[in-house]
DNA sequence: ATCCAGTGTTAGCTCAGCCTAACATGATAT
DNA sequence: ATATCATGTTAGGCTGAGCTAACACTGGAT
């Protein structure tokens, strides 16, 4: 069970949507989507490197190991669950949705991810059935 | 508008809790709550005291400024906001609450804590309405 | 009054994560 | 083929946060 650091979560993260939407990942386009300098990506790429999450040889593209694409889709798999809840059911604006979501899917229990994903499943559903419910909540929280 | 990291939130808070309890607060038992050394304590409560945020002499008992317990009824009350949702609501256990709220208390925005705030009344509210709806909830989430 | 245990402090180390500045590599355009 | 520019790497520094080990203070028991 290789431990893995919030920051280091993200740079995994960053990593696995940027070969999803182009088929490869750059230092300098991780650089400049976390905002950070090269040289801190470089340092954070050897790390995990070093824990066997991404394969990462000088100048060559930058792709995920087995255990990195598991432990990347986990991490996007807890982004996805709090973003919807947070989008959907407390109606967050898209961008205060997101940027909850980016920080606190670093910090979840297993737990709550399970009962956060069944609550949002009966609350969707229980909308279907009640429409009024739904009215009530559309009411109360965007305004 | 004094910036604070996480951990130095963290510490805050224990610090206010402590004096609460007990009217005031000693270095080795915040080291023990925090399971850290008194060492790293003593660090801590020094940037704490240069942000005016903690009175803090040597040898002397730990007291909050009046911006610092502002600070942490804050922290506190972030805190309460999404335990009792947990609690409450996702029906965590208290460990799995406790440990969770622990941590997002200190990277959720404003606009979330409002909004779990609205979402956890208007639950409590619509339960005691409508006991199909609760009983549900309680079957969905406990087992 | 002195000594000891508990409590608080300091020095010096490690690590993650960021930075700047300088250097190396590789791809491209002439 | 070489000069140039984008890209990647290395060196060296800083901060927050932790540690151990040694030292200092304080208060209570003798």
């Amino acid at each position: 069970m290789t431990e893995i650091t919030p920051n280091q979560e993200n740079y995994l993260k960053t990593i696995y949507l940027e070969v999803e939407e182009k088929g490869y990942a750059k230092m300098s386009d991780v650089a400049a989507l976390l905002s950070v300098r090269k040289s801190s990506v470089n340092a954070a790429l050897n790390i995990l490197a070093d824990k066997k999450l991404i394969n990462y040889t000088p100048y060559a593209k930058i792709t995920l190991t087995e255990i990195g694409l598991k432990k990347a889709r986990e991490i996007i798999k807890r982004f996805e669950t709090m973003n919807n809840f947070f989008l959907h059911i407390l109606k967050l604006s898209r961008e205060e949705a997101i940027a909850n979501s980016c920080k606190i899917e670093h910090v979840m229990s297993e737990a709550l991810f399970d009962r956060i994903s069944e609550f949002y499943e009966f609350t969707e559903e229980f909308c279907k059935q009640n429409p009024d419910y739904k009215k009530q909540l559309d009411s109360l929280l965007v305004k």
